[in-house]
DNA sequence: AGCACGCCGACT
DNA sequence: GTCGGCGTGCTC
């Protein structure tokens, strides 16, 4: 009896409706046509064209009815039987479709449309504003009433001056016509650039053997043999900054490739870590792919068509490079595995670390987390015995760790002293620019003011589509919103009672200006979301600071990470305070984190460093322990915040999100999900919390509302989480709202 | 989600 | 008498 039905994964099947569909194969494909290809099917009503997978072949079906493939869109299968279940695995853990896992699998640029290769996505186009900002401002209220999309783009591309078309369409919701009616009016022009971006990867010429601490040392001598498991253990190596971590990732892949097998190396952003990233390229040349977020479609899928021909043999990249098609893989290695940028934020929602868990378990091997600072999870895992634990305890060469010190706000504030660098970092970066040393100051906002307020009545200024705070970038003298990019004219006087406005807070740009002033003529760098994305010049920026062409680099959270600077040798957090007081339970945690990392840029040349920290608080104990860089005893205390309130790694949390741009049917459905998961959830040892307005509870006009749920992420949770959002589908408030489930929010 | 089918009110 | 509103249910 031939095979002639196939079960297709089908794009178009929405979570709620998602189960294999039955086609028949016409005769002509017959003998083509086998599990892992992808497919085009007729689905629905209207027969709609639709992509899909063979999950597998059979002789027999359920349903009546079948339609036929369409169209075969492989000659050799794009995904193998690892993919298929490690996709219907995902679909289980992380609520999403089977097809929306297995597109995770593949390079974007290999989809189709209608049929066509997509057009590879190597050019961009940028609209730029041929008229100055002001008009283009004045000219958007006159159009506001008659065009408003017209306004919208105008207004928007009077804050940037230029932005990619796309962008413009997502944040204003114009469409082409509106792009062409500006540009027949002389307002703006549209050029095609190149997007590549492709960073080049710096190789040493010839890099020297690998010699290894004797630190390091014992801890790959432990660790190697793992690499042959047959039952996989996860290792986390606890190594401070600037041990050397890299170098022992270096010798297990080397130890990795001679016995045979392949490995990944997973880090937090490739375009923070391009020093990581061409240390490996030195060490395996072609052997090597490394899968940037920057990476054109077309380059991208051949890169993955290079590791799949088995020529590739080590994989460097980001989250989604724990896909990557090497076979017998021997090692993962999950670089700051504390980083929240390993959980994906759309479907599918996944976290790295779990993928790389069950490849690792179906592969055999050795899965390394790495980290200066694990993450609570990680960390409790290790020392309940669920993952082996080694450390590092000193860095590389001995070096000593940065002395730091302590600056507190409140008293500068007393004495006087209102702006935003301290007496004591002050008093340190002019020591440094006397010895002819570098700085890195580190401030977790970008603009020069994120709030401005009325001193009369009080009034703020908020965004009209998200509800957050509008920062007040002084570069173009507008008011913009960081989430979802609308932006307007500062207004001079308040627009409620006329009254003078305060300018509150500090960000880059502020700082950047308190620097000119306090060190006139000092060359400073300034990097964040502005500088590097206008010029596109993360890389050139790095450069120039290395060559010494700045005394001083001033930047958010780019400048925290795997930077290694000979010449730095004082760091300063110029506020702590920020992220110490979110309302989620990983707030201390990140927080410990980021002063950590930062304290770490400092000194890792012959020189030692200093770091100052600025705080308002500085008795706390977070601020305290990471000027100490007492990973330990912060471990201790934060394990006992999380018993008392149960938030993970005791119990695990399940976030379920409702949004839509009704806040009533949001909120209702959501209340509903409540309602029905109650039921469920009966004589289960399972909390139920909310529904609660999310942290930014609305974003481009969309209302966020979440219900949280603490439990142990079983089966059954799953299951009865599942089969709760199908149900709620049906609902027809769910018309206009979308809902959606996730494990371990990073929020 | 996206589409067809079907059952009611306003119009040629 | 029919065009089109959108409430309802299904997708191999």
């Amino acid at each position: 009896m031939s095979q002639n039905i196939a079960r297709v994964a089908v794009a178009a099947a929405t979570f709620a409706i998602d189960r294999p569909y039955d086609y028949t194969i016409p005769e002509c494909m017959i003998e083509y046509a086998v599990p892992g290809m992808r497919v085009l099917v007729p689905f629905g009503q209207g027969n709609k064209n639709s992509e899909g997978v063979i999950l597998s072949l059979a002789d027999e079906s359920n349903s009546k009815r079948l339609k036929s493939i369409t169209a075969l869109l492989d000659d050799v299968p794009a995904l193998c039987d690892e993919n298929l279940r490690l996709a219907l695995w995902m679909s289980d853990r992380f609520f999403c479709t089977v097809f929306d896992a297995l597109k995770a699998m593949l390079p974007a640029g290999m989809w189709f449309k209608d049929g066509v290769m997509k057009q590879s996505g190597k050019t961009i186009k940028i609209a730029t504003l041929s008229i100055n900002p002001n008009e283009a401002d004045v000219l958007a209220d006159e159009k506001r009433l008659r065009s408003p999309k017209q306004a919208d783009v105008l207004s928007l591309l009077a804050g940037v001056g230029s932005m990619p078309i796309k962008d413009i369409y997502s944040i204003t919701g114009a469409a082409s016509p509106v792009m062409n009616a500006l540009i027949k009016q002389n307002l703006l022009s549209v050029s095609e650039h190149k997007i590549y971006r492709r960073p080049e990867i710096k190789t040493i010429k010839d890099p020297k053997p690998i010699t290894l601490t004797q630190g390091q040392q014992s801890v790959f001598d432990a660790v190697a043999p793992l690499v042959e498991s047959e039952n996989p253990e996860a290792v986390l190596l606890h190594g401070v900054t600037g041990s050397g971590k890299t170098l022992i990732y270096l010798k297990l892949i080397e130890h990795a490739l001679a016995l045979g097998k392949t490995a990944v190396v997973l880090v937090p952003e490739i375009a923070l870590t391009p020093q990581t990233v061409s240390i490996f390229a030195s060490y395996f040349g072609d052997m090597v792919a490394v899968l940037h977020s920057a990476l054109g479609t077309g380059e991208r899928f051949d890169e993955w068509k290079r590791i799949r021909s088995g020529v590739v043999r080590v994989v460097v990249g980001t989250r989604s490079a724990i896909f990557a098609p090497l076979k017998d893989i021997g090692l993962i290695v999950i670089d700051e595995e504390q980083e929240h940028t390993y959980k994906s934020e759309s479907s599918p929602r996944y976290h790295a670390r779990d993928v790389a868990k069950y490849r690792i378990t179906h592969s055999g091997g050795l899965l390394l987390l790495s980290s200066a600072t694990p993450s609570i999870e990680s960390m409790h895992h290790a020392k309940t015995g669920k993952y082996k634990l080694f450390r590092i305890e000193s860095r590389y060469n001995n070096k000593s760790l940065p002395e730091v010190l302590i600056a507190d706000m409140r008293k500068e504030l007393k004495d006087g002293n209102g702006g935003s660098i301290s007496s004591v970092l002050r008093r340190e970066i002019e020591y440094n620019l006397q010895n002819n040393e570098q700085t890195i100051l580190f401030i977790n906002r970008r603009g020069t003011n994120p709030l401005v307020a009325c001193g009369e009545c009080g009034f703020t200024f908020r965004c009209e589509k998200c509800t957050v705070n509008m920062t007040y970038h002084d570069t173009n003298k507008r008011l913009l919103c960081h989430y979802c990019g609308f932006s307007h004219p500062i207004h001079f006087n308040c627009p409620d009672c006329k009254g003078r406005l305060k300018y509150v807070g500090a960000g880059t740009q502020k700082v950047e200006v308190e620097l000119e002033a306090l060190f006139p003529g000092v060359g400073t760098i300034r990097m964040d979301a502005d500088t590097v994305s206008r010029l596109n010049s993360h890389d050139k920026l790095l450069s120039s600071f290395r060559e010494g062409n700045a005394q001083i680099l001033l930047g958010t959270q780019m400048v925290t990470k795997g930077l290694d600077f000979e010449n730095v040798t004082l760091v300063g957090v110029v506020s702590a305070d920020a992220s110490l007081y979110m309302s989620d339970y990983r707030a201390h945690e990140r927080a410990f984190s980021l002063i950590t990392q930062v304290v770490g840029r400092s000194g890792r040349g012959d020189k030692p460093g200093r770091a100052v920290i600025q705080t308002l608080t500085p008795a706390h104990d977070v601020i305290k322990l990471a000027s100490k860089q007492d990973y330990d005893e912060f471990y201790a205390r934060e394990i006992v915040f999380r018993q008392a309130q149960g938030s993970p790694p005791i119990h695990d949390l399940m976030t379920i999100t409702a949004t839509g741009s009704d806040e009533t049917a949001v909120l209702q459905v959501c209340a509903k999900v409540a309602g029905a998961l109650a039921y469920y959830f009966v004589g289960m040892n399972v909390k139920l919390l909310g529904p609660t307005p999310a942290l930014v509870s609305k974003i481009n006009n969309r209302y966020r509302y979440r219900l949280l749920v603490s439990c142990k992420n079983t089966k059954r949770v799953r299951n009865i989480i599942a089969h709760t959002l199908r149900e709620i589908s049906r609902d027809r408030l769910c018309r206009s709202v979308t809902v959606f489930a996730d494990m371990d929010v990073y929020e």
